[in-house]
DNA sequence: TATTGTTATACTCTATAACTATA
DNA sequence: TATAGTTATAGAGTATAACAATA
């Protein structure tokens, strides 16, 4: 009940989707250090699907990240096996990344797990409203960032 | 389009979530500078309702803060004349909160503006998913965050 | 002894700048 | 000259610990 108008209106989208991420993510807290992961590297693991990303910059990009912020995390990700880090023989600056089956495997697992919980929460909607917030947030996640900001 | 499983399935909550969320407050910041607002500032305003908060205490954890980090804030709203902090009679340690006319001016104002940009995102999306949406955020705010970390 | 507000300190996270190797 | 990746440094944000006043 934060950041309430005083009896008229609603509050604020981001009043309210703020706080449920951050109760969202220390739900998820837990389950990733169950698997020694961490927030970011879940977060690698997630963007590396199939496609190969082109870059290392490309992808903290996409995860919302710096390019100097993700090179530990790439770092321990593929000394654990989890990862490749191949050069782009078109562009021996770039690296190709690419998640192993080990990666996807445990991708796999920990999402499970995390979407699990998260539909114990969903279960607490009612049918419609559940529906209507999964398509809505979907649409607005597919929006680039700067379309939400209204560059 | 981030954090999608291969084909199946739905992104996690929280990698939709959260990167909304940082968009929506970079959507807000402007507006907040423009009327000098820092945003844990704002977060103060929304918070400090008719009811006059009992603690600061009680409010750094209703907006999700540290109590010793929204003492500059509050400084600094007070000196600006936008909230009262006044010795609680009944118990001298405590100040009571509340927000003075050119807060609460200051407040909906900055809130009609965030609101109006909020709406235009709004309006993207279907009539019933938008319903849907608000719907479900306005309950998931509701609860408890440790409801939704699944304490 | 516990709690409110406060200050000072330490720590974490994040961004900036500078370097290398390729192009 | 520009870019990918890397490293080192500096800055912002945050939490922890200690204090005085009151209960």
């Amino acid at each position: 009940m934060a950041g309430n108008t005083a009896s008229k209106g609603r509050p604020d989208l981001a009043a309210m989707i703020v706080p449920l991420g951050r109760a969202l993510v220390a739900a998820e807290l837990p389950v990733l250090r169950r698997h020694g992961l961490a927030m970011w590297a879940y977060a690698v693991l997630l963007r590396l699907d199939d496609p190969p990303v082109r870059t290392q910059a490309a992808l903290a990009r996409d995860i919302g990240a710096d390019k100097t912020r993700i090179i530990g995390v790439l770092d321990d990700l593929e000394e654990r096996g989890l990862i490749r880090r191949q050069p782009d023989p078109a562009d021996r600056r770039a690296r190709l990344l690419s998640l192993t089956p080990a990666g996807r495997q445990l991708r796999d697992t920990v999402q499970a797990a995390i979407q699990q919980r998260e539909e114990r929460l969903l279960a607490r909607l009612p049918e419609e409203d559940r529906r209507g917030f999964l398509n809505a947030l979907q649409a607005l996640a597919a929006l680039p960032p700067s379309e939400i900001s209204g560059a």
